[in-house]
DNA sequence: TTGTAGGCGTTATCAT
DNA sequence: ATGATAACGCCTACAA
């Protein structure tokens, strides 16, 4: 077993001093061409590889950026995480990753214990306790210990951080335009409880839609269900709501839903009640998830474009990690806080399948 | 912005020495209760917490781990990096993930990097493109500079290290059991080509269950297909395929497909071709994902428990980092290798759904 | 009971 | 051109 070797055995095996070494490791031009020779060459042979935790310690700055999400697995984090390794890594960074399980203290935990020096700063997406709870001290005080957080689709306004969202308003919007223009007169949204930001919009957008075309709401055409609906176990309860929320309204000829599930759920639904899809009820869903292709027929889509969110956030992040560094230089004052923060909008797509027409 | 607190600092602002902080703050006895009572306090008001680098740096152990995986968006990775960072997290550790992206460079690059100290141990599942290669000269200098790896899922023989693998080969049995006894009497095989370890155990597992019940297997009802059709640019080359493959074999009435992706397919084509599922083609996949719950009909699967293994792979690793530790004091013979590595089998499990009778 | 000093692996500054 | 020293933050054996 040969463990790494270090710049002070090196220096005692050839006899010169650590600074000689690391000097001649990095190629500076005041070791004499033959020491520096004489080194690299050692170096290379027992393949020396200077240690990341002291230079960690050393520099103050770890190069690796914490990520903290709600769950994992689950299509629209993991394409997050993807775009944010894919950027981190580019640029030097490693990605360590905590998950909430969309447990505060979870959350809390994690964070604390990442904000303890393993990280330079954090890329995350709030858990839903923490949004229904709406206790927000441990990202404010992981800021004012200097590190930067950037959020990413579930945010909020009560943190100055950059941000990476979707326009989930917009996007819904469109959804909703989508199947109005193509006929649909009763249309009905499954949506989720308010406290979660992202179903507020979508649900905003919905019924913005319907105004701009001077329909008017109705209650009764919306199904806001309960999350833990959404856990494997409780997915023939799902499908037992859905379905009693169709009886009762029987003219229903288009559907929004909030989430991938939820839509191909009401299409599993509208099949075994004999409605033809698209023809008799068409479906959009929010989210473009692994489901939506596969399902019969295939789904129409808003998609977030998870990957591009996480190359974002991993950009801003950065950008942000780099600027510090030169200000660390420079002559800052400490009275004058930086707003600039940036909250950056990915554009939805509305992705065309087969629940449309 | 209130920076973190150091030892140096506290011991500063008390007047006393930094040891006398650090010993105050680990409880240490020997300290003067009222000094202590004091420390305490300020630290407490200070929110003082050990740097995590420093920490590192002394005790030469990060408590994080590495995971090295190929793919993220991936339903059974996914999985396994849940399981994996629930034990972690319980037992102390963190996780940091690098991906391959099934390139062995990547996965030599990533390995590089974090054993560097950034990580006291790796768990992983091989790249195909090393599996192609069968270069695996970056585990074993990693192993060899005392770096523990455990391997799950796609592991190789020729890496001695612990893994946690399913038993492919009984699972694959398993399932065309089923079909045989379901009386399935043309069973197909959709598969990848060779050199992705579990593939070809698969495909075996299919051999041998056809073997025991007497029946010859027929070249013309194995499809052997590339990886990169499961690509989703290749969706429709993928369907085209297996639409031929049914196409020149007009008697099948089983499949069994060694990932759910080829399964979901292979029922979307049988429908199209207007076969009844389960009634005139039964079919079975490899790999429990979210596809096959929700597919129509859902698919009957032969589960891997992705979470299990990714929670038995961590505690094989941090069973072995923490011994180590305890070796580090007592006399180790330095030729005695240990070879007492463990290869954990979780068992599969057949989940039966609407695609068999 | 408290303080001093050394070391983990690096790099940077200041001597020689 | 090379070496000694300090510092990053922490812990701990040894002194006092």
């Amino acid at each position: 077993m040969k463990r790494k070797v270090t710049l002070k055995q090196i220096a005692k095996e050839l006899d010169v001093s650590i600074s000689t070494v690391s000097r001649a490791l990095s190629n500076s031009k005041e070791i004499g061409e033959e020491t520096r020779q004489k080194i690299q060459a050692f170096a290379k042979f027992y393949n020396y590889r200077p240690n990341n935790i002291a230079l960690s310690l050393k520099n103050k700055k770890t190069k690796t950026i914490g990520i903290l999400i709600p769950e994992i697995v689950h299509h629209f984090f993991s394409t997050v995480i993807r775009g944010i390794e894919i950027v981190a890594n580019k640029r030097g960074y490693n990605v360590i990753i905590g998950l909430s399980n969309e447990s505060f203290s979870k959350e809390v935990i994690n964070m604390e214990m990442l904000a303890n020096g393993s990280i330079d700063g954090f890329i995350l997406s709030i858990s839903k306790e923490t949004l229904l709870q709406q206790d927000y001290h441990h990202f404010k005080e992981t800021i004012s210990q200097g590190i930067p957080i950037v959020m990413f689709d579930r945010v909020i306004n009560e943190v100055d951080c950059d941000k990476v969202i979707v326009d989930d308003y917009k996007g819904s919007i469109n959804a909703v335009k989508k199947l109005i223009a193509t006929g649909c007169k009763n249309i009905a949204l499954i949506t989720t409880m308010d406290y979660v930001s992202v179903g507020k919009l979508r649900t905003q957008g919905y019924l913005k839609a319907l105004e701009d075309h001077r329909i008017n709401p109705k209650a009764s055409l919306i199904l806001k269900l309960d999350d833990s609906l959404a856990l494997e176990e409780h997915l023939d309860i799902l499908e037992r709501e859905i379905e009693q929320f169709f009886k009762n309204n029987d003219k229903i000829d288009g559907i929004f839903a909030v989430n991938e599930l939820y839509a191909v759920t009401a299409m599993k639904v509208a099949r075994k009640l004999d409605f033809r899809i698209p023809e008799d009820i068409q479906v959009i869903g929010f989210t473009d998830g692994v489901l939506s292709k596969h399902a019969r027929p295939s789904l129409t889509t808003v998609s977030q474009h998870g990957q591009k969110m996480g190359e974002q956030a991993a950009n801003l992040l950065i950008d942000r990690l780099e600027l510090d560094d030169e200000e660390d230089d420079v002559y800052v004052d400490e009275n004058e806080i930086d707003m600039d923060f940036k909250t950056v909008v990915i554009e939805t797509e509305l992705i065309e399948r087969e629940s449309t027409k």
